[in-house]
DNA sequence: CTAATTTGCAACCAAAAGGTTTCGTTTTAT
DNA sequence: ATAAAACGAAACCTTTTGGTTGCAAATTAG
């Protein structure tokens, strides 16, 4: 059973469920009424999400709130980062290759 | 089949090709070659990475190279970084933001 | 020309992922 | 005290994922 962060980020509900419990803690009901699956499915999402760090559980009473804690996303910013420099680099040199391509073909009355 | 950037980083397996072919393009036999599993793995690994936009193909003979177009992980790095001051300014706020919480959750209803 | 190299792709398979229904337990409300 | 609410978890099902072997096509080497 794979669990990092990566693996768990990828799923968009499980994302969904991070966007939301980010602003606030929320029930278990809370966050399952806002989809249209069923508590059962977004419960073993927030288990997964929990199995690596991404939400903590508070017990209160007979409900469970949901909190973020959400550290763990350095690694993928991390991971993200390290190719920055690298796009960025080969966006810009792509820019003014094609800043010289459009010099090139006004000269010439070539236009797409 | 659901072909996004979150999902195609999720395998450990396609960001080690990745990391491979974002210094220098490599052939198909050169990444495959570097990784246990058969090289049709590796291919099917590179189709997802080709059909989300993360590497580009150029033919060359018989032999074919991959090369990193990695501009699309912008989209994760967005994704991270709105949360980054979550991450970063929790913990000051925590304590008197979650005691505010807890009364207000008891009255919240659905969020659809 | 013929043989080897490089690759795409179909067919197939086991395991994991994501979902459901159902039931038990604990806590709260009436 | 009893009913309802909130939740965990087991059992089960279907689709997706990640892997395999095998074969055909195209290019290059001898």
């Amino acid at each position: 059973m794979r669990r990092d962060v990566f693996q768990a980020i990828a799923d968009p509900t499980r994302r969904a469920i991070i966007a939301m419990i980010a602003h606030q803690s929320l029930s278990v009901n809370a966050v399952a009424g806002s989809f249209d699956v069923s508590r059962t499915a977004i419960y073993k999402h927030v288990k997964i999400l929990t199995e690596c760090g991404l939400i903590v559980v508070r017990q209160q009473g007979r409900e469970r709130f949901y909190e973020a804690r959400l550290e763990k996303l350095h690694e993928v910013s991390d991971w993200v980062e390290q190719y920055r420099t690298f796009w960025a680099a080969r966006f810009d040199a792509l820019e003014s290759y094609l800043n010289g391509m459009q010099a090139k073909n006004k000269k010439k009355g070539k236009l797409k």
